[in-house]
DNA sequence: GACACATATAAGCAATTGATTATATTATAA
DNA sequence: TTATAATATAATCAATTGCTTATATGTGTC
């Protein structure tokens, strides 16, 4: 049953919120390690099994790779993001920390 | 967050496939065991997930324990649902076969 | 009460998973 | 080309999970 296997994706608290970020915005990887206060590999990793589902999709700009959302195929994805609460503050806090941040 | 937890249990073979028997009708944990071919605490098991989640409810009628779906609290559930295949014929085959069966 | 049947709970185990650390790749800049 | 930064991949490990076997609880019947 691919659902089961698609929902496996979803349910995991991180990339829950990987996908609510990208909801705002793309955002390179290092933002995302910045924003999720964890590793880099965690975070590449969770990115590779989203991409692999067709949930994300990545565009490299020079060293950087940024990621977006792409739901459009899932029709229930959808329905379940609206479920995952905002992060708008999150990602408000690095834009105004421009000094740490890791790309500009 | 809470969502996560939610979709965990969604993620699930052996839960979306109850969930989906239940769609159709209430059912008695001997027949979700007849009909998923495994054993009856596995089911069992499965059930006390989806009943503390409150996904299903149960009602005790003699020896039987019925279970029914009851989705409304989650709204996002019912469109995960909507994309779980159809069980209808395993639920014909059982109802045709009543020798076999463990409650009647 | 004693027995049979349906269901629940407990204990044990193999497989999967999320995270970490270490290393490799790719791109930019000096 | 050498150094540095961003990202990806590999190896490892602890924690979780789904299933099995064994046992307990609950219900009806004799």
């Amino acid at each position: 049953m691919k659902i089961a296997e698609t929902l496996k994706l979803l349910a995991d608290r991180t990339r829950l919120t990987i996908l609510a970020l990208l909801r705002e915005r793309e955002l390179c990887v290092c933002e995302i390690v910045e924003i999720l206060e964890t590793t880099q590999p965690n975070i590449s990793q969770h990115l590779r099994k989203l991409k692999t589902a067709g949930l994300v999709s990545e565009s490299r700009r020079g060293q950087w790779v940024y990621y977006s959302l792409s739901l459009t195929e899932v029709p229930y994805v959808q329905a379940v993001m609206d479920y995952v609460p905002s992060t708008k503050e999150q990602l408000d806090s690095i834009d105004l920390d421009c000094t740490d941040e890791c790309c500009d």
